[in-house]
Parts: structure tokens; C-alpha cells; sequence
DNA sequence: GATGAATGAGTTTTCATTCAT
DNA sequence: AATGAATGAAAACTCATTCAT
């Protein structure tokens, strides 16, 4: 039931927005009653720290992978990271909205903790340029943060208009933002 | 007071969202009655909308007189669409930001009126881009409606994480990404 | 302008009710401000009680000079008096309707005095048939007080369903309910 | 408590009008809040809807039960009808009167559906009347849909002025009103 | 695990009225 | 005679949350 709320919370936030979706809202598709939702959240707000919990550790996760493998040089690295940020549009579209859209309904203490964990993964690919810089596979003197900064955009971006059924694919998508990223910063 | 209780909205909108921004809120700060907002605006969605449609109508305007000086290369009419953009988060932050997150809370018939001009302004760096294909000033082959999109990225991200008070400036700002993106698609 | 103001009222407490109505639907469909309608009005309630009191005096004048024409039965005296106010239905349709529908809304004090002319009006009515039976016209032991509200509740009901485009013309209804109610009384 | 909220509220609507009557004031006898009220009823208006609703449904049913017993002349039929209108005075007088004055406060949809049982009800008396001047007890010639408002003319205006208390009893009202009808429309 | 009743604080909105000009 | 700005009190309605069962 947990799941199923949280399911159909994600779909309802993406739809409505946060605040405009009322915890009736939720119940009422589930065919429940507010008890319910109160028997396994404390709050509207834990339930959507929840949502944004369970996003941006499985990113950093799937992100640490690619850091990890040593055989990768930082190009590909890169590559595969926009890869892995685009392709959640097609598998996670809706989480990855409401994770984009509402941090703002956060309270503070929440807040803090996802936002650690954003700026960990963002500052992750910045290592990962300023490696790539300092390997001589991107052009010297880029301020690596401000780039890192302007690949999320290009990337963060396609949530707002990107949509499945349009006429490109989500490969010929990032296949387009590599090769525009990597041209706008290699050597 | 029409125009006091507007700048005062952005300012309080920007700061906690339009929802979480109550009418009392704003003429609190204004030391009037709810009352005197009534007076000037139909509803609280009335004034959302008027502050996109200041927003994105003087975007228009500005970005029409670069498109039509005739002199200008296509390079340099998008290093200039790409100025007038990220400059305006030093000017506008706040409306800008405003204009950025709150769309979804405008009710259908005037969504569509701002999304038209939203549209407009797109497809005005689309053809900006087309044209610099023709002339050789960028690659053949680009997908310049994907490209567009992601122009539009890295220039609307940075207002969510610009803070005017940092180590870099606008200029600075506008430079980088002019070059990352001319790098990116330049023949 | 305090005239139009009046017939203006009148025509839209009949279509939507006194309290639907507000002061600005008033004035707007003049096109003046609020701040003239406080010109000739000292509130709302003010107004209310005009369009009652127009109303039931001149109604009471009518009244009066059926009862003063000495040659008159009780009959057509009464007969007259139903005509009367059938008729008002052609005439006066929305003053009427107001004034049937929308003496709640009148403040204590007001309510007195249209209430004891309302009253005046009614009383006149059982005059009539009281002499109508000490003249053997009307039955003896008819309880005209009874048979008063009798009559004036055919009468006035019509202003709730009476269209004046239907097929019954307001003659014709007229003298329906004088046969009726004659036949209802007399000897 | 839903109950509770409906009685209460009719006493209300009755004593100070639909439109003067707030919600506050309903729950603030019942000593219960607001939410209290908004758990049982979508919005007043849905409240105003179940009173109305529930009184013209049971007073249908009981009409039906006077029309539906073959062994009655249509005097008599209508004699009861008329019973039955006039002693809800006493047993529902301020449903009865909630149900006169406030249709208009019903929205436009809920309003048909009571229209038409209003209607119902009319027609079913008109039919009565038709059958008694067809088998003779009623005279030829008659208006029967004028004859029809003119007796829910004389019945429902006793709701504006009829006392309990005062010296006419029910039953004697009753009897008045059959006498004055049927010698107004009997052969 | 789940429900149903109830709360209370807040929200947007309405509107008769006032008053300086 | 008339306006336009502003008020303030109240209205209907919403909703996250609590809690006894």
C-alpha cells in the first residue's frame, strides 16, 4: 500500500503540481480513506521527501557506477552520465519532474539533506570535466563549474518540453546533446 | 499601487511560490487591506498572468530588435539572444524566475496565451539557427529544434542556481556559455 | 439618474434576487460608480425600501378610488380590486415580483410600515366581502378574513408562474379567477 | 450529525433567508466547526438541494397514495390534496416554506430536476380537475390549468401568513379553503 | 492496517460602505 | 454631481492533520 501511494502520488504531483494535489486527491484514485496515507506517512511533506529521496539516491548510485569503471576516459564518462540524466525521461518522467519542479515544498531540514546530495552529484560531473581538462581531452582554461552548470541545464531542461511520442527518439536525443556538449568543450 | 503590488507579488512569489504566497501575504508587506488587491486585480491568477505577460512580451521586444539588425551574422544575433537572456537574471531575477516556475498555476485559456509567445520566442532562435546552417556559419545536419532546446537549457537553468553576489559575473556568465554553445554547433 | 438607478434595481433584483445583486451589477450597467449610487442612495437597504414603498402606495391609491365610487356592488368592487392587481402583472411584472419576493430584506423599522400598508391593503379587501355578506352579495358565516388571504393568494401566486407571451392573456386570467372566486363566495 | 445540520439549517433559512443564513451560523448552534458541515455536504448549495429534494419527493409520494385509490370522487380527490398541502403548515411549515421561497438559490442543473417534480405535482392536480369536469362534478368549460394555480395560489400563500397559534385551527382551514374551491369550480 | 468523523487554521473572494477630491 | 481608491467584515470553501475505534 506504502508503494502505491507513493505510485500514485508521483503521478498526481507531476499532473497537479504539489500543492495542488490534496491528499483526498490521492486517496481517493486508491480507493482508500485518509487514515490510510497517515498510517504510513506522517505527512504530505515526508511523502514527497520520500519521492525525492528514493530519485537522488538511485541517481547518485547509477552515477557511481560509471565513475567507478577505471577503463573509461573522461569523454565517455561524461557521455554516459548525460545518458543516464536523459534516459530517465522515458523510464522516470514523472519522478524526475516532481523532483526537478517541487524541492521548494521541502522543509527546511529536509531540504538540506537532498540538496547535499544534489550538489554531490553535480559536483561529481565537474570532477569529472576538471579530470578531462587536466587529461587534455577538454580545452584548458574552462570554468569547469559554470560548464558543469550548463550541461545540467541542457540536460535538466528536456524534462519541461521533451516529450515520449514526439518524433525523436531518447537516443537520438542524447546522441545530439553529446556531440553538442562535447563539441562546446573539447580540445 | 497596482504597480507596488505587483513588484511586491514577484518578490514574495519568488521567495515561497505562488501558492504558498497568500494574498494577506502580499498586502501585508504593502501595509493595505485585501480589499485594495481586489480592486486592482480580478483574482490572484489574474495577477500571476499579468506578470507573465509583462515578462514575456518585453522578452519579444527585445529579442525582435536583434533580429532585426540586418548587419548582424547569425553568430552574432544568438551570442545576443543568449545575453539578453542570462542578463536579464541580474535586471529581472525574480520576475524571470517567477515567469520560469509558476506557469503551471495560469488556467488554461491564458496558458495558451503565454505559451504561444513562449513559442514564438523558440522558434525565433530556431530559425536564428537554421539560417546560420544555410550560411555555413554552423554545422550541416544539426537538429537545430533539438539544439534550440538545448540553448535554451543552459541559458534558463542558470536562474535556478545564479546568485548575483558570486565569484562570477554576468558578463563572465554570458561569455562562457556564448562559447560553449558557438564551440557546440559552429562549423 | 435616481430614477434609471430605481428601474435599473428593479429589473435586476427580479432576475437574480436582492442579495445576488450587488451594487456594482447596478451601477455598472449604467455605467457610473458606486460613488453615485451613495449620491442618491444612503445604502442598499434604502433602495429595497423605495421600490416597496412606490409600490404599495400606489397600490393603495389604486385601491382606494375603487372604494370610494359609491355606485360600485361589493362584487365589482371586489371584482375591480382583483383586476387590479392581475393586471400589475402586464404593467408592473418586476416591481412586483421584488415586492412579493424581497420584504425579508427590509430592516425592522422599514418592515413596519410597508407591513401595515401591506396590511391597510388587505384589510380594505375584507371590508369589501364583509359588506359584501351584510348585503346578502357573499354567503353569511363566510370567515372572510380566511377567504381574504384566500383571494389574495390566487392573485398573487400568478406573479410566480404568469408568462405575459403565453396563451392566456392577462383579460382572460382575469376573468378566470373573478368567476372562481366569485362563484367560491357568493349567495 | 448529517441530519442535525439539515434540521437546523431549515429553521435557519427559514427564519433569516438562504442567502442570510452563513454556514457559520448553521454549525455555530450545532456547536460543531465548519469542516464539520463541508465533511457532510459538498457546499450549501448541495444542502439547500437535499431539502428541497426530500420535501417534494415525500409530498409526491403522498399524492400519489390520495390519486392512486379508485373508490374516490375527484371532489374528494382534490379536497385531500388540498388537505395535504395545507397541514404541512403544521408538520413542515418551515420545510414548506424553505421549499417555496428558495428555489431560486438552486443552481441551474439542480433546478430542473425539482422543476420537474414541482411540475409533476401540478399536473397531477390539473388531472384531477380535468376527470371532475368530465364525469360532471366539475363545470364545463373550465380553464382547468389557470383553475390549477388558483387553488396552489389559495394553498401555498397560506404559508406567508398562516400562525399556528392563532385562532383558526388547521382542520378549519382545511375546511374554508375546499368549500370556497369547490363551489368555485363545481357544476 | 484501516476507517470515519471531526477539527481549526487558513484560503480566496465578495461587497456594502466611506470619503477626500 | 460624481469619482476612484480603499476598507473591513464576513462569506464559502479547502485541507492537512488527529484520533477513537
Amino acid at each position: 500500500m506504502k508503494e502505491k501511494i507513493t505510485t500514485q502520488s508521483i503521478i498526481l504531483f507531476e499532473k497537479k503540481g504539489f500543492s495542488q494535489t490534496s491528499i483526498q486527491d490521492i486517496v481517493d484514485v486508491l480507493e482508500v480513506t485518509k487514515g490510510t496515507f497517515y498510517y504510513y506517512f506522517s505527512s504530505k511533506e515526508q511523502l514527497l521527501m520520500d519521492i525525492h529521496s528514493d530519485y537522488i539516491t538511485n541517481l547518485l548510485e547509477r552515477q557511481q557506477l560509471i565513475l567507478d569503471n577505471q577503463d573509461l576516459s573522461q569523454k565517455e564518462k561524461l557521455s554516459r552520465t548525460i545518458r543516464l540524466l536523459v534516459t530517465d525521461i522515458a523510464d522516470k518522467g514523472p519522478s524526475a519532474r516532481v523532483f526537478f519542479r517541487e524541492v521548494r515544498h521541502l522543509a527546511n531540514d529536509n531540504i538540506e539533506n537532498i540538496k547535499k546530495k544534489r550538489d554531490q552529484f553535480r559536483l561529481n560531473i565537474e570532477k569529472t570535466v576538471n579530470e578531462g581538462v587536466q587529461q587534455g581531452e577538454f580545452r584548458k582554461g574552462l570554468r569547469t563549474d559554470m560548464i558543469t552548470f550548463g550541461i545540467l541545464g541542457i540536460t535538466n531542461w528536456s524534462y519541461q518540453w521533451y516529450k515520449p511520442d514526439g518524433e525523436v527518439s531518447i537516443d537520438d536525443l542524447v546522441e545530439i546533446y553529446v556531440d553538442m556538449i562535447l563539441k562546446g568543450i573539447e580540445q
